[in-house]
DNA sequence: CTGTATCCTCGGGGATACTG
DNA sequence: CAGTATCCCCGAGGATACAG
């Protein structure tokens, strides 16, 4: 049985990578601290609070949704709403989340101080 | 003293962004885990062991050293060798760097399995 | 061995206008 | 309101060859 530590070193780059590939780009990994963090949110509401405009929120919300990450729910409302929410997959991220949130603090504390 | 916890939601994409700032493309995280965990490495070894070209993992060793990442340490050797090492500072991104590579792992098991 | 110099490709990401 | 359709641009990142 070494399949489970003979990691020495090797693949956890692989294991980063991995990583990488399903929060890619600049905007999934905000739209996830928002969603995961804060709680349900509307399309336009997302556009507004990140500033990302329509075309790419689209695209990353359906890539995070492939990835079971985020719930797509329409709504039957007179001119139709759709709300967005975290899946519980996407709280096992939180853990990665809430550390570069940390970290990203942490670090701006640093370089106005220095 | 709202300071310390007013981010209902705000500045916590901002927290997220200077992070992925910092630590932006495909490259700095995996050669911050090989260093960071991995300890001290020669320019040759990390190029072959994350299978990164010369000319891109000299411009994000610079970058990373830029931020205070990591260590570059040229030695008196007879064709002169250079060796990177982590900072202390890069160590507080320990805990960003672990939290990916246990959810990459996981991952990878996940859809594995399904 | 450790880089630099050159060249090139590809796609992420933005702006804007439009549709159901 | 929630997307799509177009168009465009820039720069990240790769390949290869060369230099000190």
């Amino acid at each position: 049985m070494k399949d489970q530590q003979d990691d020495g070193c090797e693949n956890v780059h692989a294991a980063i990578q991995d990583t990488l590939y399903v929060v890619n780009g600049k905007w999934k990994l905000v739209i996830l601290s928002i969603l995961v963090n804060g709680g349900t949110r509307r399309f336009g509401e997302l556009s507004r609070e990140s500033g990302i405009s329509p075309r790419i929120l689209t695209k990353e919300l359906q890539e995070l949704e492939i990835n079971q990450l985020v719930k797509r729910q329409v709504c039957n409302t007179k001119p139709v709403t759709v709300e967005y929410s975290s899946t519980p997959y996407a709280e096992t991220l939180k853990e990665v989340i809430d550390a570069m949130i940390r970290w990203g603090r942490n670090h701006k504390r640093k370089i106005r101080g220095q």
